[in-house]
DNA sequence: CCCGTATACCTTGACTACCTAGGTATTGCG
DNA sequence: CGCAATACCTAGGTAGTCAAGGTATACGGG
């Protein structure tokens, strides 16, 4: 458990979570799974974040959530892209490869 | 003035305000400017975020600071480098290269 | 000579977003 | 039957950034 508290992650979890759900709907429990799947564990998606971030984005227009089951027969709570979150997806993706590409100027050797 | 509101900074200013000091000590207004001119204005570095960060780190003994003066000719808070901090440094830029690597392998285009 | 701008520092208060640490309920397996 | 994994939810704390104020001084132009 590298408990690296995860302060870099501000600001990146709507990113991710859009990500998510362009291959398709997702319900919130994938979605972290998902994200820590691809990113070989190194990031960590707490709950304590992940569903205040859900309804933030709900809220917002950029996704909206439907109730269904999930693969293994659950009750499960499915969230869809939607034509703003899109949007948003894009706007959010543009920006962080500017500013990593300035960070990694700075930052790392040249 | 692109009001991006930076909530992607959050984290990674320690570490741009102890790289800018690897090549000597510096005062945090030339702190800021010079991080702002280094990534073409893209970042602003905020006052009320950048001194509030020279304490917190001065605090944990990453920075020292003294009185002296600017090129200017005005009176200065000179931070220097500590072992610590170069130490600290190396962490976070280790650190932030694997965040970045990860986030971009989510998030970009394969 | 005075005044505005740039330099240089500092602080308060609000806000946002994340984390910790709890909780509920259900499915399926040993 | 009990336990682990799945799936969701929430309250409270915390940390870091920003906005918006403030002080003081050096210097150049009018």
């Amino acid at each position: 458990m590298p408990q690296e508290s995860n302060s870099l992650l501000h600001g990146t979890l709507d990113a991710l979570v859009l990500k998510t759900l362009v291959t398709g709907p997702r319900h919130g429990y994938a979605i972290a799974r998902w994200i820590e799947e691809a990113t070989d564990e190194l990031l960590q998606i707490e709950e304590g974040s992940l569903y205040p971030a859900l309804y933030r984005m709900e809220r917002k227009g950029w996704i909206e959530a439907e109730w269904g089951m999930s693969e293994l027969n659950r009750r499960a709570k499915l969230y869809r892209l939607t034509p703003k979150g899109r949007k948003q997806l894009a706007a959010e993706t543009e920006q962080w490869a500017r500013f990593a590409a300035a960070v990694s100027k700075v930052l790392l050797p040249a």
